[in-house]
DNA sequence: AATAAAATTGTAATCATTACAAAATAGTAT
DNA sequence: ATACTATTTTGTAATGATTACAATTTTATT
């Protein structure tokens, strides 16, 4: 899903956020710049721009955008947890060089799930580890 | 993979991890049972048979055991790692009732992976949240 | 404007993980 | 077998991320 051209005072208003002006930076952060970043990304990128800015309220904020169900934590590597406003089931590449982060595209509707009769599939998360195509170029020069 | 009837002191041999007694005991932990258990888990469960164990013994060893490829950490809620001694390509199912977490047989093979061409893939990870049939069937009661 | 409610902030507390050095164990040479 | 060396384990202290909490600020309501 695209949310790069939503309203977002209008978006955070419809899932039951009041929009501060904290919390419309920060999903405004994560939207923009679709980066995957962890809190202490957002912080430091948000801070000079709100220099009164507490780390406190970030933690505050993504657990709220959390519980209302308009961002996903992004869990690739130990003791990083990331944040996306894109909650839509799409899959992750995670570079070992640059650590950057890829959106990958997903059916998961064919995929066969032996195994998963009378389960109740509430969730579904992929992701993959290597090197992306940038790296993978550079280092062949 | 069925690691189940290996020869555990061989096999870690054969990985380059010198079989001590608490290495034995944890890697053996981690094939008997497969319920992907975290630190702690570990820990408490083998702390009764050998009292003079350190946690920082059951630190220490998963980390080796991870430089060498003979366990996977498995991230699917956030601040909680679990360990997995099949390190083979499989899904993980965590039930959000009784907090189990099921292997899943999977085959990525023909999975649509649309926007990774030229990306190098070394880790395939996927897992799933809801459900499990047990609880889903004791609740329909 | 006064009052109440909600959000933000800064500091302190917590807790999992890591660093580190001493003690114990295992391995090797004499 | 003994002395010596290397490795592993252990307990404690340090670190660092996250959470708790109360004071302050902001927003909403009367
Ligand atoms: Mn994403
Ligand atoms: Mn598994
Ligand atoms: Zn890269
Ligand atoms: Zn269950």
């Amino acid at each position: 899903m695209d949310l790069s051209n939503i309203n977002i005072e209008q978006y955070l208003r419809n899932n039951d956020v009041k929009p501060s002006y904290q919390r419309l930076k920060i999903f405004e952060y994560l939207v923009k710049h679709k980066n995957h970043p962890n809190v202490d990304t957002i912080y430091q990128e948000l801070v000079s721009a709100i220099p009164t800015l507490s780390k406190t309220t970030v933690y505050n904020t993504l657990k709220l955008f959390l519980e209302k169900g308009i961002v996903q934590p992004i869990l690739i590597e130990e003791n990083e947890i990331r944040y996306d406003a894109d909650v839509t089931v799409h899959g992750h590449f995670k570079c070992e060089i640059c650590q950057e982060v890829y959106d990958i595209p997903l059916d998961l509707s064919d995929m066969k799930t032996e195994g998963l009769e009378k389960f109740i599939i509430k969730e579904s998360h992929i992701y993959f580890k290597g090197i992306c195509k940038r790296c993978n170029i550079a280092n062949a020069q």
